[in-house]
DNA sequence: TCTGGGGTCCTAGGACCC
DNA sequence: TCTGGGGTCCTAGGACCC
């Protein structure tokens, strides 16, 4: 693959994601103020342009359920399962339009655009209706020379009514107006702290930050700040990456309803964390160099808090269970401490790499080793055939530790699956 | 009472080496 | 007065993203 057709860049990005989503098979919830939590019922990830009027981004629930009350509102728990289902088939129907995709979140990719007779502009409304038209999920579309510049682009594309959805910056006279309309905070990988050392310079808008010294700002704001400056110029500095780079880490974790101090049901805990993490790094044939382990109090309780964490590193990396979880152990030994409260754990793999070429070198240091991963594919034979969590560890009562959900929209993902197919 | 989860990249500074 | 000067590797933590 080769970018040289690359002209343009554009982010297509799904408004309110979750609740559109849901509002898909649930026409009941369009033009009400509708938010969708995450984890555990806790804050407010998503919500409709009319809960918006009213409800901070990441609010605790707990804060805002009255007021969405009165207003009449709805609430959902987070249905995970419905918004991959819902995002991968929104991707393939760009992927068939452009091989030039970079799919950066559940919600948003960037696609490289050729030169085209119709124009972007054309391109842009072409996608949007055809995603509306097939998935009912409104998107908003950003075009422009560099990622950044894409991603202004696309904020003014949803925030403004002229625009309709879409807005072509591409070699645009507009370009330094719509900088000049987007906070310097608003700019992508712009957050609070470059903000604060800025604001002294007088610095306010993306315009402002564009027409800053490019030797000043890569000494005080890094070689990414630098970047950025240079793509909001128009050059191009963070490349499209059509293929997923291969993942360094992966971690799971998960905040209790109620706290627990026991060594047992919190050793439990942490296994369930490792199961589902082992799960994942083996469904893509990973093995991991170490593991970590940490453990938390309830952070918004400054009094007696306590959290760390604690990393085992092995000299060979491992992709089985069994030793896995004995790594884990010694960090979580390590870290335990009686009479706290604990609120949060979890468990990430860290130094990932390929199985492949490994496995030889693991067993010939350790004939033990093989038995293990029999019984490890055992496992994973076993959990395939009939679900995740039917064989785990012993330490690993999974289900015991099931999340919060008490809002969940039915499971309609499978069923009316075929009748949204695309093409 | 109740406040998410999963990632990446970059830098400063220490350890160590010649 | 004054304490080599580079290098490399590793790690913790900051910053930012969705």
């Amino acid at each position: 693959m080769h970018l040289t057709d690359t002209k343009a860049i554009a982010l297509l990005d799904c408004n309110n994601f979750y609740v559109s989503a849901e509002s898909v098979f649930n026409p009941k919830l369009k033009n009400k103020p509708v938010v969708v939590l995450s984890n555990n019922d806790g804050c407010v990830v998503s919500r409709s342009n009319e809960a918006k009027k009213f409800i901070p981004m990441g609010a605790p629930f707990f804060e805002v359920e009255e007021i969405l009350e009165e207003n009449g509102g709805e609430v959902l728990s987070s249905n995970y399962e419905l918004y991959g289902d819902m995002s991968r088939r929104i991707m393939n129907t760009l992927r068939a339009y452009t091989p030039e995709i970079e799919v950066y979140s559940v919600d948003e990719a960037f696609l490289g655009l050729a030169e085209t007779r119709k124009g972007f502009d054309f391109v842009g409304r072409e996608i949007r209706e055809k995603i509306d038209k097939y998935f009912g999920v409104p998107i908003g579309v950003g075009i422009a020379e560099t990622k950044t510049l894409a991603k202004i682009a696309n904020r003014i594309a949803k925030k403004s009514e002229k625009a309709n959805g879409v807005v072509d910056l591409y070699q645009s006279p507009y370009r330094d107006i719509a900088l000049d309309r987007t906070k310097v905070g608003d700019i992508w990988e712009v957050g609070r702290a470059t903000v604060e050392k800025v604001a002294p310079l007088g610095v306010r808008t993306a315009l402002d930050f564009k027409n800053l010294d490019l030797r000043w700002v890569k000494k005080n704001l890094t070689v990414k700040g630098g970047r950025t400056l240079l793509e909001l110029r128009g050059f191009r500095c963070f490349p499209l990456e059509l293929e997923p780079p291969p993942k360094k880490n992966t971690c799971s974790s998960g905040s209790f309803s109620e706290t627990v101090s026991a060594y047992g049901p919190l050793f439990n805990a942490v296994s369930c964390h490792l199961d589902t993490a082992v799960a994942r790094i083996r469904k893509h044939r990973l093995a991991a160099r170490a593991v970590s382990v940490f453990v938390q109090t309830n952070r918004f309780q400054a009094a007696n808090y306590y959290g760390d964490s604690y990393t085992y590193k092995s000299h060979y990396p491992s992709d089985n269970l069994f030793e896995l979880q004995e790594w884990a152990r010694i960090c979580f030994e390590r870290l335990y401490r009686e009479n706290f409260r604990y609120k949060k754990v979890g468990v990430i793999l860290e130094g990932l790499m390929p199985t492949e070429g490994v496995t030889k070198r693991m067993y010939d240091s350790n004939p033990q080793k093989e038995k293990l991963d029999r019984l490890n594919r055992a496992v994973d034979e076993l959990n395939k055939k009939f679900g995740r969590g039917t064989v785990h560890l012993a330490a690993a009562q999974i289900g015991k530790w099931k999340m919060k959900r008490e809002m969940m929209s039915p499971r309609y993902t499978t069923r009316i699956g075929e009748v949204i197919e695309v093409h």
